[in-house]
DNA sequence: GTTATTTGACCTTC
DNA sequence: GAAGGTCAAATAAC
């Protein structure tokens, strides 16, 4: 059973709930000021300036939800004013996040969109003032995949936080390295209850979480639902990663026997176990309608909604999970330029407004510029 | 009432 | 002894 949304950001701390809030802001934030390097480019694409539009809306629509839900906005400006990055060098005019951002294969829907219309030269490869080659600078060698917006990318070995290795000779617990594990990282939904990890067709039961040394966010221990019923022994823990709130790093250990059984529920076959089959769990993961009753299920319409940017890390195989292994770099906050999150925040903390009049503060000119495009035409 | 989640305690491994 | 993994009672949602 899902708890519902308000009852698990009750649960959480005020600063930590808070510190997504103003991560899904930054993001927000970074969409933002895409769209604008690359306005340029996609004047003849208004369906994709449309769909950038709505990833933007959807996110701080979600960052407005939050705040106005149960945070404190006092909260949210001493985190901005504690940000690292506040006394960190000013600000390129080629934004250097938006490169790291992209060279990790983070992009929106729409951003996956506008580069797959730059690389087929739909749209001019001219840049403008504020960086748009860095769209091509990030990820132009490495082929796109995936027509939402889920890039599955090479998989690179991690080794396990802890490098544990014997096999257990103890039958209730172990470590065991001979158990099957595929790990992997796939991002968290931006809209609505972002603590779900990703939909992966199976139903999983949460029976533990646990802080985990040297990370920033907990560890949360899933199991197959039908675990009692059919004997499966799949589990699967989920972690976000400490530098990006927005990916998880999510580990399968043991294989799915739960499909197997005449009587089980009619569910594909185990994807994440085998090396080489990493393109085939991740897609399955995001093409798939999700399982309604999934203990960690996203409905479709967030799943659909929702950014699917950056994907996808994994080792498979046995013995060398990687938990707290992963070497990605910060998507955001790092280089963002904070003086004008804070102008946002005060906007939307002040005015009271619709999101879309937010939209209007942060896209002031681009109104005029469709405008001025309408009285064209 | 049933089922899922949370969380402190316990167990196992290193 | 520390840390990760699991159990199970308490709690909450439906």
């Amino acid at each position: 059973m899902v708890k519902s949304e308000t009852d698990k950001a009750k649960r959480k701390r005020p600063d930590q709930t808070m510190e997504e809030t103003f991560s899904l802001m930054l993001h927000g934030c970074k969409l933002a000021k895409d769209l604008e390097s690359n306005l340029g480019n996609l004047a003849n694409q208004p369906e994709i300036l449309s769909k950038s539009c709505d990833d933007i809306v959807k996110v701080f629509a979600a960052a407005k939800e939050r705040l106005n839900a149960d945070q404190d906005p006092a909260l949210f400006t001493q985190l901005l004013r504690q940000s690292p990055s506040s006394s960190q060098q000013p600000q390129q005019s080629t934004d250097p996040s938006l490169q790291e951002w992209l060279k990790y294969g983070v992009i929106t829907q729409a951003m996956d969109m506008i580069q797959q219309q730059i690389l087929a030269g739909k749209a001019p490869l001219e840049t403008n003032e504020m960086g748009g080659k860095n769209l091509l600078e990030g990820s132009a060698s490495a082929p796109l995949k995936g027509s939402v917006g889920g890039e599955i990318q090479a998989m690179e070995l991690s080794d396990s936080g802890r490098g544990s290795s014997s096999s257990s000779q103890r039958p209730r617990r172990s470590r065991k390295d001979d158990e099957e594990k595929c790990t992997m990282t796939v991002p968290a939904p931006q809209m609505g209850n972002t603590d779900l990890p990703p939909e992966d067709n199976f139903t999983w039961r949460k029976y533990g979480q646990k802080e985990i040394l040297g990370s920033r966010y907990p560890r949360a221990y899933y199991r197959c639902t039908h675990q009692k019923l059919y004997n499966c022994p799949a589990k699967k823990q989920v972690q976000r990663l400490d530098n990006d709130f927005y990916t998880f790093e999510v580990t399968y250990i043991g294989q799915h026997t739960c499909h197997m059984s005449s009587t089980a529920p009619s569910i594909p076959p185990p994807p994440p176990l085998e090396t080489g089959t990493q393109d085939q769990i991740m897609t399955q993961a995001m093409v798939s309608q999700p399982t309604p009753a999934s203990s960690s299920s996203v409905p479709l319409g967030r799943w659909l909604s929702m950014e699917f940017t950056s994907l996808a890390s994994a080792s498979c195989g046995s013995g060398s999970g990687g938990a707290g292994g992963s070497t990605a770099t910060a998507r955001y906050g790092r280089e963002v330029d904070y003086p004008v999150v804070a102008d946002m925040a005060d906007v939307m903390f002040n005015s009271g407004s619709s999101s879309s009049n937010s939209m209007e503060f942060i896209f002031p000119s681009m109104e005029d510029k469709w405008e001025a495009g309408d009285k064209k035409n």
